[in-house]
RNA sequence: GGCCCUGUGGUCAAGCGGUUAAGACGGAGCCCUCUCAAGGCUCAAUCCCGGGUUCGAUUCCCGGCAGGGUCACCA
């Protein structure tokens, strides 16, 4: 059969380059030795989720620890499932958590020399190499149809035999030249798909920078290279860019790893060197007590908007995922809590290997460490950020007497004393925290441990000698009096020696007071509270109380 | 089911031939204390199982078992 003929019929583009002349439009980088090229090659099928900013950031740690490049690369190969504005989702959500690209889509950059980053824009080198593939006798066409394959499929289920296109079952492999022209004229659609060389029988064993040594099967199934629309598969696609883009490590999700013979595969035949591969452990998540990788489709906690919405802090979120992705991070960042992550030695060989239950808890501590080592300025801009955007009307107004909130700030995050507190955990929660603090959101519950009567006498006793120029000693001093004067210990030491001859602790007393101003038993420092809101508010608040 | 990966406290994990088997989160308790938060101290809790190899295995080998992943003209 006349290849190259056939090559023609099959892919008659008129403007296609000679495959080889690649090399020179995409010559290698000139970057230092040891430097890792990366990438992030997202499809745009739906929003960006905490699996890819795990990988992002270890492709860009992996990249920028070694004077290397990161860039973006969008995988739009599936028409079917493209999502509108689901690259822009992408870029902006990588950019909220601090992910920084050097070149790519949709990135602004000198050094964008090996583009277009859009697979769908590339089509012309594909086709090329699908061609000379072709003329190679490495890659023929197929018109099975769908059903075709369904059935291929049912019949080696029956048998019990590997599913797929190989061996007997590849039909079109050995189709003769009559039956391909026939096809072709009656305008049947084809794949173009590879010729398999390889055979299961035979074990390649190969080095992951993650896992280390692993022995796969060879290749033998003939994927498709090449869709009916002409538009090539991922693993097509995958070998192909990064090698002309030049990228020497790929990190990807493991759940590649199965279709690493077909990528091995394929660099073989093309003539291309394979690049360090890193294939990441998944995150997973328990339910019903069975362990599972995150879902996209089933689990909203992998969206990154559903952090942002919760208003986590977003480089907790990244400290989070760096203790996960290199062991021995958690240590560092005990050790150098102002560092810069950047300052980190980060390692490709050190990531885990098997696959983390994601920990909500230990995200929510990291938030509020990280929020708590914040100046309440930057709180305030980060609060305010969340408020602006998810907030409602109530939370927007409040948030814009800065003055105030930074007063507020100043006690939830224990700015003046000896510790700083860590009441504000993300910025939903903080802001919520603050309600309180404004009559259009405070709403108090009058439930005192005491007895009416005796809170009454609290309360109108305090109100009776409140002075907001007290300071904290005098003001306690104040509310034990007025706490005595109503029948509880002035001591806590007192009532626990004898609990039958008060009606209460000074404690107690105290609660009435807390419940009264913030509505709930438990604050700050309540001296402090009532010098924010104001003699004024204050003392209405105390009044409003009485009942 | 085939193939592949992974298996140290509840979770993330260090350790990689001899350790009282780190640390962090979470849990329990105590202290501090007007409550909460923070902080300090203390405690409970782990080497999947079975065979080897070895003077000695959590560490090495083999075999189970368990969990996960994957078997598309999706990535």
């Amino acid at each position: 059969m006349d290849l190259k003929k056939l090559a023609a019929a099959l892919i008659p583009d008129a403007d296609l380059l000679e495959p080889d002349s690649y090399e020179q439009i995409y010559p290698e980088r000139n970057t230092a030795k040891g430097a890792y090229v990366t990438r992030l090659a997202p499809s745009p099928t739906g929003f960006i989720h905490l699996g890819n900013l795990y990988s992002a950031l270890a492709d860009e740690r992996a990249a920028h620890t070694t004077g290397g490049i990161f860039y973006l690369r969008i995988e739009d190969t599936d028409e079917k499932r493209k999502v509108e504005g689901a690259v822009e989702s992408v870029i902006r959500s990588l950019k909220y958590f601090g992910i920084k690209f050097d070149e790519g889509a949709e990135i602004d950059s000198p050094l964008n020399l090996y583009g277009p980053y859009y697979q769908r824009q590339r089509a012309k080198i594909y086709r090329a190499f699908a061609k000379r593939l072709i003329e190679q006798g490495r890659a023929y066409p197929c018109f099975c149809t769908a059903e075709e394959l369904d059935k291929i499929r049912e019949e080696q289920n029956a048998e019990k035999l590997t599913p797929g296109y190989y061996g007997k079952f590849a039909k079109c492999r050995n189709l003769s030249e009559e039956e391909i022209y026939s096809a072709l004229r009656a305008g049947k659609p084809f794949v173009i798909r590879l010729k398999s060389c390889g055979d299961i029988k035979n074990k390649i064993t190969f080095r992951d920078a993650i896992k280390g040594e692993i022995t796969v099967t060879e290749n033998d199934q003939d994927v498709v290279i090449l869709k009916s629309d002409g538009i090539p598969t991922y693993h097509f696609a995958h070998v192909i860019d990064d090698h002309f883009m030049r990228t020497n490590l790929v990190i990807r999700g493991e759940e590649w790893l199965s279709s690493l013979p077909v990528h091995l595969e394929l660099f073989k035949v093309l003539g291309f060197k394979p690049p360090v591969y890193a294939h990441t452990c998944s995150l997973m998540k328990t339910e019903n007590g069975a362990k599972r990788k995150l879902s996209k489709r089933k689990d909203p906690e992998l969206s990154l908007d559903y952090y942002r919405k919760a208003g986590y802090f977003p480089k907790a979120v990244v400290i989070y995922l760096m203790t996960l992705l290199n062991s021995g991070f958690e240590e560092w960042r005990l050790k150098n809590p102002a560092a810069d992550i950047s300052e980190f030695k980060f390692k490709v060989e050190k990531m885990g290997k098997s696959g983390a239950l994601f920990d909500l808890d230990k995200l929510n501590d990291i938030s509020r460490n990280e929020i708590s080592a914040l100046s309440p300025e930057e709180c305030f801009g980060f609060l305010k950020e969340w408020a602006d955007e998810f907030g409602d009307a109530k939370d927007r107004q409040h948030f814009t007497d800065k003055a105030y909130i930074v007063k507020i700030l100043n006690l939830l995050m224990g700015t003046g004393g000896k510790k700083r507190r860590k009441d504000i955990e993300r910025a939903e929660q903080g802001v919520r925290l603050m309600d309180y603090f404004f009559d259009d959101t405070f709403s108090p519950e009058y439930s005192f441990r005491c007895g009416k009567e005796e809170a009454n006498a609290v309360l109108q006793g305090f109100y009776d000698v409140y002075d907001p120029a007290d300071d904290n000693s005098v003001w306690f001093e104040k509310l034990k009096a007025v706490a005595a004067s109503a029948g509880f210990a002035a001591e806590n030491s007192e009532y626990k020696a004898h609990p039958e001859a008060y009606k209460g602790s000074v404690s107690d007393a105290a609660e009435v007071l807390r419940i009264a101003v913030t509505g709930s038993p438990n604050s700050p420092d309540l001296c402090t509270i009532m010098g924010i809101l104001g003699k004024e508010r204050s003392l209405a608040r105390l009044k409003a109380a009485i009942k």
